[in-house]
DNA sequence: GCAAAGTACTTAATTTGTTAACTAATTAAT
DNA sequence: ATTAATTAGTTAACAAATTAAGTACTTTGC
């Protein structure tokens, strides 16, 4: 059997970091981690959700999340609601003040992801994106 | 300017997270994390390397190589030698027994990245890895 | 309708990642 | 040549991930 080069794991690993690296300065200078990072953005996206559709959605284990969303909430970023119908579920949405953050945030991030898109293409950037698509729903 | 639906970044994560499931299982049975496994599989690709190289291709920051590193040298799985041209650099290599144990792994990993490779298809598997390497090209 | 199983978090303990500061060795600059 | 700057690696302090166990609520099965 032919061996790899690389293995695609860690070919994901690595790409991702480069990747990171043209958000890495913004992310800096706003003082969120890359997982605060990913829940803000997430919950902007999806306005109320679950913290488990949360968790999966971002990558974050739950207890990971439990810490964050904890924070959040006591520095006002997050609100924090019951579900009427099922007592157990924590509905989540982001704060006014932290919808204000991620507006002035955004255009950064949306300027970096242009120069990166401008490095890499936008063809191979749809192509790749669509692998990647593939890729997550190779497993439930 | 269009939103996109989501960030590279994210789907980076994501589907890494799929493709890690296919492995975890094994890993588990070793007791290796993540990793320990990362090194072990380069080191073993590379016969010899230093300490810095070991990391960037492993995406392992040094403090964490170092513990790692530490922990194998402690248990006989790895051997730390001093470059003689450069006192600085710490050359690494696999120990036998470390060698040994990744020759009962390795056809583990290979059979689940045959499934992996089932599922995706053989093309895709390929288109996508290409990409990969032109992403991690993007950054020095 | 009530015990048993399942779900959605949360808490606690351990390991790992991250950042910054530090040591030792080498290279560069005047 | 000798100080200054750089590089490789380590250490220390803190934040985050991971695993397992726990709590509260809901659904299922008899």
């Amino acid at each position: 059997m032919k061996k790899l080069e690389d293995s695609l794991t860690l070919q994901l690993l690595r790409s991702r970091e480069s990747a990171m690296q043209f958000f890495r300065p913004i992310l800096q200078e706003t003082g969120f981690t890359e997982q605060q990072w990913r829940v803000i953005r997430v919950l902007n996206d999806n306005k109320q959700m679950d913290a488990k559709q949360l968790a999966e959605r971002c990558c974050i284990l739950s207890p990971s999340l439990t810490r964050i969303i904890s924070r959040f909430e006591s520095e006002g970023l997050i609100i924090r609601n019951r579900s009427e119908h099922d007592q157990r579920i924590t509905l989540l949405s982001l704060s006014d003040k932290a919808s204000e953050i991620f507006k002035e945030v955004s255009p950064k991030i949306d300027q970096a992801y242009a120069t990166l898109i401008g490095k890499l293409g936008e063809e191979k950037m749809q192509q790749l994106s669509r692998l990647l698509t593939e890729v997550t729903k190779l497993t439930p």
